[in-house]
DNA sequence: GTTGCTTGTTAAATCGTTTTAATTCTGAAT
DNA sequence: ATTCAGAATTAAAACGATTTAACAAGCAAC
């Protein structure tokens, strides 16, 4: 049977009252032969208190709730091993949820977490919120959780945010390109609803507009995250005659090295290549990968901290936090033959 | 403020007790009418019942513990949602514990899971256990949870296992490199002291064995499960006038693809490759990689249910389940030259 | 008009803690 | 010998549910 607060009393030969007031570190005003009696008791007993009984009256759970798309990707991984090592810190843990990418999942997740009584929720919304975002909100607000977003603000959902600074790192690695000295610098897009993938184009274009050079709409190619969007988009692109191609995600970028492979196209001798979000895979490649590395340990980290700081009850500012994603220069890329 | 059982009794003009009995289904000695009014007062104040209250009846906490050593390596997130998967099945949730690899932190959790009353513990040890099974042990026979070991038996702890076949996985894809007509093929070990390593190297062996080939010391080349360790070994296998190379994972294999896109070797055409593992970026390569699939997401779903078998209080068997992983061909071996 | 039997409902105990307010005890002052 | 003030300890209530045993109320039978 379980050791409960009783045993110790009575092995101690004091009422459980007092030994709960010893070993809460609340016995000021316990002798101190008495509270040197309970602990030696709890000690010999080796008793723990039941988290149960103890949340019941706390009305805490000392959990918190993480819902992201797929623990198998990379970059949800990283913010969940960066969450996760903050919440330990303060004596938190961690109950992961994986959505699978179904925005209603996501509802669904809300409102068990908040059932269980979780001490706040980390968010990170499936690719396609639709209309299910409101829903979220709604059991948030009713079990009045606190919540933070991670890598999405929402209009519906009024919780602080950390972001990655996608335009940012599109930015980056476009102007390490052109720094080469590449003029003719093909995009490979994201899919079109994905807001990350539109802050990548942003940077993109951004990119081409600081060096003054005008924006061809073929240098732009619309892919789908995937490898093979990525191949097929290389064979038009290199059409256009580009000497560098920035795929919006190392999937992609993987594609565009199987063709060149394929079609005797040496990288980055006879073309550079840059890719996002720094994949497992990326310096691992035969020709490691220029790419940018998303903070997302970084990410989880902030997350879990703002989340405990409101827990605690401190005020957060609601503007989100965005983070700036680091520029890895590898091997991908070299100024073009005719510099 | 929260809505309790008894804001629910006072609307429907019952006692906390009927609108229990109500709401769980026990009704049978209630009045229809009585049945009605409960469950329409309930709805209308939306009421959860109080999850810390609930566990502290019942004993159980509808939540399992898994501590494994990286989530953000491809094989343990995948068995993490493998069992998350199947724990949501049967209303478990899941609480995640990153041990990074150090097996004090093994035994932390374990004690930290346990006090939280999780009804069991899904357990992937740390790569070198030392001493601090024998403690985990400890901690899970006082807290007498229900334990299922993942991906590495243990004399110490008493509990039923569920593992990857890796000898079988070796021998498979070994073998696969000899029907292509392979006779001199080296191999790049994993560290010495993980057992996962020594068994894939005995698929290796008995593979040669079987084919009648004589096995030679300097085909066989230590490594440390990190892609440098494979460039360095491939030069040596190379010097050995190897047609084929079976690095024991995937990441090493990625030290062979780069050695030779270096020094000018194809692949397949003047050297065969093949790894352990699928990692995510193996059939992404210019050159997919044939490699072996650990059934990471059916491990962790296999580990799940006997879990949750036990926790039921079926008997499991208690020899390890062990599961076998999938050949998975691809470009990156074909056929030598000579043949 | 008791007794006994259903049927429907509820009071009270329980789970393992914490916390507040009450209680006991000791010794000093009147 | 009372009274009183502090010091040390504990009884009891509370948290929010479930469950068991007890309680009414209605009705039939003797």
């Amino acid at each position: 049977m379980r050791v409960t607060i009783k045993d110790v009393a009575k092995k101690a030969g004091l009422s459980p009252a007092t030994v709960s007031l010893a070993l809460n570190g609340k016995g000021e005003r316990l002798s101190p032969r008495t509270v040197q009696a309970a602990l030696d008791a709890a000690r010999e007993l080796d008793y723990r208190p039941d988290q149960n009984a103890l949340n019941l009256i706390t009305h805490r759970s000392n959990a918190i709730g993480l819902i992201l798309p797929d623990i198998c990707n990379a970059v949800f991984a990283r913010i969940a091993h960066g969450a996760q090592e903050r919440c330990q810190e303060d004596g938190y843990h961690l109950i992961l949820c994986n959505s699978d990418g179904q925005p209603q999942k996501d509802v669904e997740y809300c409102r068990v977490l908040a059932d269980r009584g979780v001490d706040g929720m980390l968010l990170v919304l499936s690719p396609d919120t639709g209309g299910y975002a409101a829903e979220c909100s709604r059991e948030i607000r009713k079990a009045q959780v606190p919540v933070v977003l991670i890598d999405r603000e929402s209009r519906e959902i009024a919780a602080p945010a950390v972001c990655t600074d996608h335009e940012l790192g599109a930015l980056l690695v476009v102007r390490h390109l052109l720094e080469l000295g590449h003029r003719k610098i093909g995009c490979i897009s994201g899919p079109p609803g994905v807001p990350s993938a539109q802050q990548r184009m942003r940077g993109y274009r951004r990119a081409l507009w600081e060096y003054g050079i005008e924006q061809e709409t073929g240098l732009m190619v619309e892919g789908d995250y995937r490898t093979e969007s990525g191949y097929w988009a290389t064979e038009r692109l290199l059409e256009q005659g580009v000497t560098a191609i920035f795929a919006c995600n190392d999937l992609m970028a993987c594609g565009v090295y199987r063709y060149a492979v394929e079609h005797g196209i040496q990288i980055p001798k006879n073309l550079s290549v840059a890719g996002f979000d720094d994949a497992e895979f990326s310096d691992v490649l035969a020709v490691p990968l220029t790419t940018v590395r998303q903070p997302s340990f970084t990410l989880g980290r902030a997350a879990a901290e703002r989340l405990i700081a409101q827990i605690r009850g401190e005020t957060v500012p609601q503007e989100p936090e965005v983070f700036p994603p680091e520029l890895k220069i590898r091997a991908s890329a070299c100024p073009p033959k005719s510099v």
